[in-house]
DNA sequence: CTCGATATTTCATGTTGTCAAGCAACGCGG
DNA sequence: CCGCGTTGCTTGACAACATGAAATATCGAG
């Protein structure tokens, strides 16, 4: 067991925390210059990507498919998104992006470029080694994919 | 300007994003095992290195002041978190946390300390290195001026 | 076909967040 | 000292997000 009082492994939480903190705060606000919510412009951006139940929304965002349905609403309501009907399972229910989902989806991506701008910063050696420690520290409960 | 569509850089954005869903779910997840939201947790702990006024709780979580009073009137309904007078301006209200809140918050504080276990794969030298780049991560602008 | 499981929605409820309005206290210029 | 703009906090109204329980429809195995 690692000390827990470890001033190295404190400071590199406590970046972490940093860092978690400005990325919020950059997704938020440029979730905001698109009229989305956090929550809303997260949703948008996976079914951009591809469409999917709500179900599996729901996974993806770590919630209750109850929570989703509202999520879902709203997008649908300003006409950024689109349930069909599954043709092998007449449960489900299949959200997709509208062309202009698909159009605010990019320009949501872009904004999202302009925050990615710190990393410019780091060489592409820096950026290597970053990439490198990064996925160890998530390797060993990388979230399996599903 | 940087290409945008660097692959090196997108990869290291992503693992950006996966570290800080992480973080999240793991914060949340400590916060629950004490009854605690997210933001009751964060309150909690922030006062619990020293008392400080509600406005200045606001600005370190960048909510609205009218926001925090609800918060520290749900800690403060469950005897973790006491208001007392400034004794230099009668405006303002000191926000502690009580005893109980203080031993709370050392409860918390260890279930976090559980989730920085990753980071014990990393050899001292890794962390060092992580540590620095993370820094320069951050460095240009710690606070986002606006 | 029946029955348990699954996908979604609806409803009730609670927390977080914003904004506008209000009140008390501060502190400055006259 | 007195007004008056500013500041700190609370309140109220309202939207979004989140959970859990119950309702509905469909699926799939026996």
């Amino acid at each position: 067991m690692v000390p827990r009082t470890d001033a190295l492994t404190r400071e590199v939480v406590d970046l972490i925390a940093a860092v978690v903190a400005r990325y919020h705060e950059e997704y938020e606000e440029a979730a905001a210059k698109h009229a989305l919510t956090g929550a809303q412009a997260k949703v948008l951006a996976l079914l951009a990507r591809e469409p999917m139940p709500m179900r599996r929304i729901a996974q993806r965002l770590k919630c209750e498919p109850s929570n989703v349905t509202g999520i879902v609403d709203r997008l649908e309501a300003r006409g950024l998104v689109e349930r069909g009907p599954d043709p092998d399972d007449r449960r489900v229910k299949l959200a997709a992006a509208t062309p202009a989902g698909l159009e605010t989806a990019d320009r949501l991506s872009e904004s999202l470029d302009f925050a990615r701008e710190p990393l410019a910063g780091l060489s592409a050696e820096e950026r290597t080694s970053l990439r490198d420690l990064l996925r160890r520290v998530l390797e060993p409960g990388t979230d399996a994919p599903r």
